[in-house]
Order: structure tokens, then sequence, then C-alpha cells
DNA sequence: TTCTAATATCTTGACATCAAGATAAATATA
DNA sequence: TATATTTATCTTGATGTCAAGATATTAGAA
């Protein structure tokens, strides 16, 4: 009898007729990333970083080299407004982990560029994030694990359909 | 081959001594849930809510008669601070929607109870709600469904055991 | 060429949230 | 009783986000 289970039986003591079976899949979707979002917050954290930050960082070392891409390419990447985005390269370049550097072929744009530190800094948490995460699905075993991401895939497409 | 199946690929290719199967169901796991909070947060939008507000008032239409929880218990419910719940109140407050009645053997405390207005409101858009999210899950089989929302519910026991 | 449309990014204002601390009342302890 | 602790809620200041619009550049059409 867990949270969802209870939302569930008070539903079905005041609203009898709702039928709350999609209910309890939407709702466990919800805790179930809440949970996952905390504690990868807090590896992020122990460097410095928030999801927001690991994920810019993350999206320019997995492009491969020069690990560079456009605010626009970041943008559809991650799937952030260009404000946000904004706003987050700025924290960045304060921080030193990113440079805008100034694209010649189109003023307009710039290409945003992991320095150094960024790359170091990037390189050794997503080891550690990676860890995390792995640490996060052992409520499963390997056999549960593959079932679930077969039906998460399937139900993903579902919204993802090209 | 999803959006994360390429970001797994991409980190195959930049950071071959990573496991990233781990990743996988993490990653569509937040890309599920954010398709699911905008599905649903058009519900709420046509009724003049947000996901926040039907929470307040659909965790108070289920707890039953009196329609009326404390703040605190409201807290609980929602997993939200106290300044993001006073903050809700107030505009469930000023919408109509609810009213805050003091507690006469408690002057600490308040009782957030629905009004006629919130309680007709709620009730009609719970229906629309449960209709939404029923639609959301039809990507998947009654079958699969119902194995997907067994693997939740291991799953989030993992994180919420008692 | 000159005007218009499309593109790329940034700025502004509003909002929801949280963490930390403030306020006030009830309860426990001396 | 008087004081300290706990409880219940609200306030404040900071952050991350978005929508809408501003700015600047490029590309296309007349």
């Amino acid at each position: 009898m867990d949270h969802v289970d209870k939302i569930a039986k008070q539903w079905n003591t005041e609203r009898p007729d709702l039928d709350v079976g999609a209910m309890e899949i939407v709702g466990r979707f919800g805790r179930i990333t809440n949970h996952l979002r905390d504690a990868m917050g807090k590896t992020f954290a122990d460097y410095g970083l928030n999801g927001a930050s690991f994920d810019v960082l993350a999206t320019l070392r997995r492009s491969g080299q020069p690990y560079a891409l456009s605010p626009g390419e970041l943008i559809k990447a991650t799937m952030v407004t260009s404000g946000t985005m904004t706003n987050r390269i700025d924290q960045l370049v304060k921080a030193g982990l990113v440079a805008r550097v100034k694209n010649r072929e189109d003023a307009r744009s710039f290409v945003i560029s992991l320095t150094d530190k960024g790359f170091d800094l990037i390189e050794r948490v997503v080891g550690e994030h990676v860890k995390t995460q792995q640490k996060l699905v052992e409520g499963l075993t390997p056999d549960e694990a593959l079932q679930l991401n077969e039906l998460l895939k399937k139900f993903l497409a579902h919204f993802e359909a090209e």
C-alpha cells in the first residue's frame, strides 16, 4: 500500500464512478521521477552544479570534438526556451566552464564551447552521475530493469513519434 | 531509435568505458514525465488551474467531508514547502475556491476548506483529468499497462520504503 | 538594389518554488 | 507560575523557468 494506492483508495470511496487505473501509472511516474531528480541533484551539487548546468555541459561533452554547439542546438537538445538557455550559458561562462565564441560565417550566432576547466569537470561528474543512476535502479533485478526499459521505450515512442 | 537511444549512442562513442544502461531508464522516465505533465497541464488550464492548484483542490476533495485540511496536512500530502503552500492557498483564496477558517482549538492553525465554488470546479475537472490520463496510457495495451504498473510499484517502493 | 521575411539570440517581466528565518501559540519543564 | 521547547504557519530573498517581445543579421523577392 504505497502513497499512490492511498490516493486511489480515497478516490474510489469519494468518486466510485471514476476509473483511476491510469492515475496509478501516471502518479507513480511523477513520484519516481521526483526521487530520481533529487538523488541525481545531490551528485551534481557535490561538484557545484545543478541539473540544468550539468545538462548543458554533458550535451557539449557527448557531442564530441570540438565540444561546441550553438545556443540553438543546445535549446533543441535540452528542450528549454531561449531565455532559459541564455541564463544557463551566462552562469556557465561566469563559472569559466564554457565560452561564447563568435561565429565568423553568421554574425547572429555564437558557438558555446567547453573550456578546459569545463571539460575536466564534466569528465569527472559524468562518471559519478552514471554510478548514481546505477544505484537508483538497483531496486529492480536486471531482468526487471530490462523489461521496464522496453515498456518505457514503447510508452515514450507514443509521445515522440516522428 | 528514440531520443534517449541517440544520447546513449553518443556516450558510447565518446566514453565507451561508461555503462549507460541505467541512464536509458532514468532518461526515459524524465522525458515521459515531461510529456505527461504537459498534457495534464492543458486540461487544468482549460479550467483556469495549473498542476499546483489542481493538486490542492483534489487533495481536499478526495479527503472526503468536510473537504477541509490544515496547511500542514496539505504540505504533507503534496510534498512542497510551507512557503509554497502559503502561496498556493493565497491564490486559491483570491479565486474564491477555498477559504481559510480559524481553528478554535488551536489559534496557530487554520483549516483550508473547499468553498461551494471550489467543490463544483474540482468535481468537474477531476472527471476530465481522469479522461486525459486514460488517453495518455493508450499507447500501451491493457496487459502492458498492468505489467508497467507492477514494475513501477516495485521501483517506487524502493524509494518510499517505510 | 531595396524591401520583406526568416533566423539566432538576448532581454524583460511574471511566476512557482525553495531555504532560512520570523512570528505566534501551545505544551512541557522547572 | 515562569521559562523553554515545540509546533503551525507565514515572510523574505534568491533562483530557475517561461512567454512575449526586442535586436541584429542573413536570405529571399521584387
